[in-house]
DNA sequence: TCTGGGGTCCTGACCCTG
DNA sequence: TCTGCAGGGTCAGGACCC
């Protein structure tokens, strides 16, 4: 999708069409999830500091963004997706790789199925999107951005809406391309490969794999000569199953006391463990993530004999492993996850400590009462508080960092 | 400029076991 | 009994993606 959670909100405030907007974190510490086409053009975009999209940008209509509501315009893309193939994987809300191999009988060919999938977007949402065609995942993925509209000096420039990498034609398209246009090359392998002289695929293709493999690591530096080489064979994989679940949360300022902390703790375990018993999964191992105010970020991690989903079990973790640390410092981000994940069955087991007890039913009677009566209706004690009630967690809730009001 | 939140994957160190 | 080795699990950190 084009600027997707900017062409969301425009959809409900027409009037800021044709204007620079932005949708992100609107605090001090927040960052820009998306910026229009017309903000690009200040040099606004994504993951920047939303204080330095402001002073690039003063002119832009900032937005706290709806996460619920991308959401939910996503749950719509992917049903127009599965009207041409069940075989969707999606990457992000606004993202998904399509296998229409099969689909190609009912539907003509690939391209056609593209063009036809973006006009039922544009007619039925409102929404555009750039498409791209090709044999591999990589491929299409870049076909895709290629596909999208230019920013410019000038304005914008609308885009192609969808490109076609057709079979022979792989090695042309792709080795022109920056090294880092590859999927899995970031600042720090970009850096790598600047110094083996390589800054495009063509040149990654060429450079001798050992010394590629020196450079980036073993499974790193094979994945990679694949990719230059044109070899990519990863199929669509339409029912990945989930590694982990968690929540972390930036503070407005670095926060030093325990139980303040133990507190958050709390409320993340909480909301952790209503999506793992969503998902009938239980974790055997428990992350406590930690950043200190000037950006080290430590884990912390324990595995359980026995797997857990209630959320006294995780909270008792994460305050343990919290136990561990020196908070003086200053913490300025907080999170815990669960990962090793299995498949639950209803069942709930706790972490050795007989203290959080067995909390099975107590917590499918908080489950059904929140989907009955909201996320804030019912949770645990230590997160009511006078005047301001019972504060929870919800997935997305502030998604691209705290708030004005936190702080 | 000063860096969010939700994830995945890989690597290396360390420990345990056979 | 001791040593070396391989393999697996755990833990922590780094890099990357949207």
């Amino acid at each position: 999708m084009d600027a997707f959670f900017v062409a969301v909100e425009l959809l409900r405030r027409p009037e800021l069409r044709g204007r620079p907007v932005v949708v992100g974190g609107t605090g001090e510490r927040g960052v820009v999830a998306a910026a229009s086409y017309e903000a690009r053009r200040f040099g606004v975009h994504s993951a920047l500091p939303s204080a330095v999209a402001r002073r690039r940008c003063p002119q832009a209509v900032f937005l706290p963004g709806d996460h619920a509501r991308y959401e939910e315009v996503s749950g719509q893309i992917q049903a127009i997706f599965r009207r041409f193939t069940p075989l969707v994987e999606p990457i992000a809300l606004d993202e998904a790789f399509l296998d229409v191999t099969g689909a190609q009988r009912l539907f003509g060919p690939a391209e056609g199925i593209g063009r036809a999938l973006r006009q039922a977007i544009a007619e039925e949402l409102q929404l555009t999107c750039s498409i791209g065609v090709a044999p591999s995942k990589l491929l299409a993925k870049l076909a895709s951005e290629a596909a999208k509209p230019r920013v410019t000096g000038a304005g914008v420039t609308p885009g192609r809406g969808v490109v076609v990498v057709a079979p022979g034609e792989e090695l042309a398209f792709l080795h022109p391309l920056p090294v880092s246009a590859l999927w899995g090359v970031g600042p720090a392998t970009r850096a790598r490969l600047e110094r083996l002289g390589v800054t495009t695929v063509g040149e990654l293709a060429e450079v001798p794999l050992a010394s590629l493999l020196a450079a980036v690591g073993n499974a790193h530096g094979r994945h990679l000569h694949a990719l230059a080489c044109g070899h990519d064979d990863r199929e669509v994989e339409p029912d990945r199953a989930l590694k982990s679940i968690g929540h972390e949360e930036t503070f407005p300022q670095d926060r030093t006391e325990r139980e303040e902390l133990e507190g958050v703790l709390v409320r993340q375990a909480d909301a952790v463990a209503g999506r793992l018993r969503d998902q009938r999964l239980v974790a055997r191992t428990v992350t406590l993530k930690v950043r200190y105010g000037d950006f080290t970020t430590i884990t912390r991690s324990v595995t359980a004999d026995q797997p857990v989903s209630s959320g006294p079990a995780l909270a008792e973790a994460g305050r343990r492993l919290l136990q561990q640390l020196d908070l003086d410092p200053g913490i300025r981000l907080l999170g815990l996850s669960a990962s090793g994940l299995v498949d639950g069955g209803g069942q709930q087991l706790t972490f050795e400590d007989a203290t959080v007890g067995s909390w099975d039913d107590a917590s499918r009677a908080v489950d059904d009462i929140r989907r009955r009566y909201g996320a804030s209706a019912i949770g645990p004690a230590r997160l009511t508080s006078p005047g301001r009630g019972l504060q929870v967690t919800r997935r997305g809730q502030q998604p691209w960092g705290p708030g004005d009001d936190d702080a």
